[in-house]
DNA sequence: GATGGCACTAACTTTTAGAAAGTGCAATCT
DNA sequence: AGATTGCACTTTCTAAAAGTTAGTGCCATC
């Protein structure tokens, strides 16, 4: 019943696009974000998005209150950060904890699957912020080419 | 020149949002991706953004034609593809090679530093396909809890 | 007493994504 | 022989998402 492709039972109206060599591979992954309809592809993007993976490299430090974090993540909105974190704490990624004092303090921070996945993100990035001057040139490049050939 | 927060030169009309403490904290990485403006933050969105990463991972096992890939890629539209396929092979992670005979062949691959972030995503999906579940039910206790304080 | 911070929500506008159709050529069905 | 399909896109149009601005109520600071 949890399954998106691969081996797996396969959830009704879930389009997959497995080649068959896929079928028999030996993982038994029930979600595949490949598929159109899985449900882990609305998951991803909360966690790879414009603003979602920056939240969670942002609280991978430190837990941080909403202002703060909209500080540390430069150029998010007051809306996308909200909604953001909504999507992140109802994945289970974020953890939102209200002190009921007066003003109101609210503290946001990674659960333990947030944290781990934040790690992840972090490698991603770190390895794109050494790749970018590589990355710089091959635009500089593509760009020389394009308008070369226009 | 190049640089976006740390230590580094800062880059010209970048904001940056680091903290004091970073700026001595022994990293010399000249790109930042929490700053607004720094050129990583786009590259950033071509590699984890929406229809980016599933494009990488798609390329990941094999290249691939045009067609082929928006039939690994569930959903994809033809304008995302073309548009998403462009900003990756101007920044250098695939790589487009035309064959001219008639009618034109067109492969996609990935290029050694496409394979490398390739890998470091696919980590990141496995990761997540496999804390489906509890995401799953990370959701519907927060779901039931949103509509028993309704 | 005015300003600014906190933690948001709601209305409105702009940008972007997605859907649909068009292009031209060649190989494959009928 | 004519029609359909596939390839590799581009262009146009509309629906959805993102971003901007303003507003809320309360409190501490200038």
């Amino acid at each position: 019943m949890l399954s998106c492709g691969g081996h797996g039972v396969i959830l009704e109206g879930m389009d997959t696009q497995q080649t068959p060599a896929d079928a028999d591979a030996g993982e038994d992954f029930a979600f595949d974000v490949l598929a159109q309809r899985c449900p882990s592809r609305p998951v991803l993007e909360h966690i790879t998005g414009r603003w979602g993976s920056l939240v969670l490299i942002a609280l991978r430090e430190k837990p941080a209150r909403f202002n703060e974090l909209r500080r540390r993540v430069g150029g998010v909105s007051e809306k996308m950060l909200a909604q953001g974190l909504h999507a992140l704490e109802r994945d289970g990624f974020v953890a939102r904890e209200v002190h009921s004092t007066i003003p109101p303090r609210v503290e946001y921070s990674l659960t333990p699957l947030g944290s781990q996945t934040a790690e992840m993100l972090w490698e991603l990035i770190m390895h794109l912020e050494y790749a970018m001057p590589h990355v710089l040139r091959s635009q500089q490049s593509y760009d020389a080419a394009a308008s070369a050939e226009a």
